[in-house]
DNA sequence: CTGTTGCGAAAGCGTCAGAC
DNA sequence: GTCTGACGCTTTCGCAACAG
C-alpha cells in the first residue's frame, strides 16, 4: 500500500495519482474517490432539495469527479483539486438543469443556494434553476445580473434572523454541525435549529416570490 | 478475501416551552 | 408573533469485528 502512505504526506503530488488513475489503476482511483468524497458532499450541500432525495446530487457530484480523472491534462495551470471542483460543478448544476426540464417539476422542487454565485464564471445557481422552468433554455436566460440576484440575497436577509444568516453560510462552506458550533459558541443542536428553519423559511418565501 | 452485522457518532426532523 | 433553545426520535455514515 505505498500509494495510501504516499497520500499522508500531504504535499507528495497528487498529480502522480491522478496519472495513475487515469491509466485504470483501481487503486489510485479509489484513493482519490476516498478523498475527495466529502469534497463531493460538501459541494452538493450548497443544492438544498425540497422533497426529493439528496443522493442524486451526491452520486451526479461523484459522476463528475469521474469525469474529472479521465479528462485531467496534467500540463494544465490548474491543479486537480480546482479542476475537479470544476467538473463536479457542472455536473450537479446539468443534472438539476435536465431534470427540472424533463418532468414538469414544480419550481420549488430545487432550491440551490450557492453562495458565491457570481465570483465564478459558471455558475448560476439559484436564479438559474428558477428562471429554467418559465422559459426554453436560454444562454441569455441564464446570465443573472447582479440586481436580480442581490434581489435574492435581500429577500434572504429579510427572512432570515443574523444567527440563522451565519450558520447557513457556514453550512454552505461544507463546514459540519461541529464545526459551525465550535464556530459560533453555540450548540450543536441550536445549529441543527437554525438550519431547519432556514430550510423552512426559504421553502416558503422563495415560493412566494416566484 | 468477501459479505454481513453491530455499534457509536453525526445529521436530520418534529415539536414544545420560554424569552422578548 | 417571532426567535431561540432543548428534548426525543429516526436515519445515515464510517468503522471494526465477525462468520462463511
Amino acid at each position: 500500500m505505498e500509494l495510501a502512505d504516499t497520500i499522508h504526506e500531504e504535499y507528495l503530488d497528487e498529480e502522480i495519482i491522478v496519472e495513475q488513475a487515469r491509466k485504470g489503476d483501481p487503486k489510485a482511483q479509489e484513493i482519490l474517490i476516498k478523498k475527495y468524497k466529502n469534497f463531493v458532499r460538501s459541494k452538493a450541500r450548497s443544492y438544498f432539495l425540497i422533497g426529493a432525495d439528496r443522493e442524486d446530487i451526491i452520486q451526479e457530484g461523484m459522476i463528475g469527479l469521474f469525469k474529472a480523472m479521465r479528462d485531467y491534462q496534467p500540463d494544465r495551470v490548474s491543479s486537480f483539486k480546482s479542476f475537479a471542483e470544476l467538473c463536479i460543478k457542472r455536473q450537479i448544476i446539468t443534472a438539476i438543469k435536465t431534470a427540472t426540464r424533463q418532468k414538469h417539476i414544480p419550481l420549488n422542487s430545487y432550491v440551490s443556494l450557492n453562495k458565491p454565485v457570481f465570483d465564478d464564471d459558471s455558475d448560476r445557481t439559484l436564479y438559474d434553476v428558477m428562471s429554467n422552468n418559465s422559459k426554453e433554455l436560454n444562454p441569455e436566460h441564464l446570465i443573472i445580473k447582479r440586481e436580480e440576484l442581490s434581489h435574492i440575497e435581500e429577500k434572504m436577509g429579510e427572512v432570515l434572523s443574523d444567527l440563522e444568516w451565519k450558520v447557513l453560510n457556514a453550512y454552505l462552506e461544507g463546514k459540519s454541525y461541529q464545526e459551525i458550533s465550535i464556530e459560533m459558541n453555540k450548540h450543536v443542536k441550536s445549529v441543527d435549529n437554525a438550519l431547519q428553519r432556514v430550510k423552512k423559511k426559504l421553502e416558503k418565501s422563495l415560493v412566494n416570490i416566484y
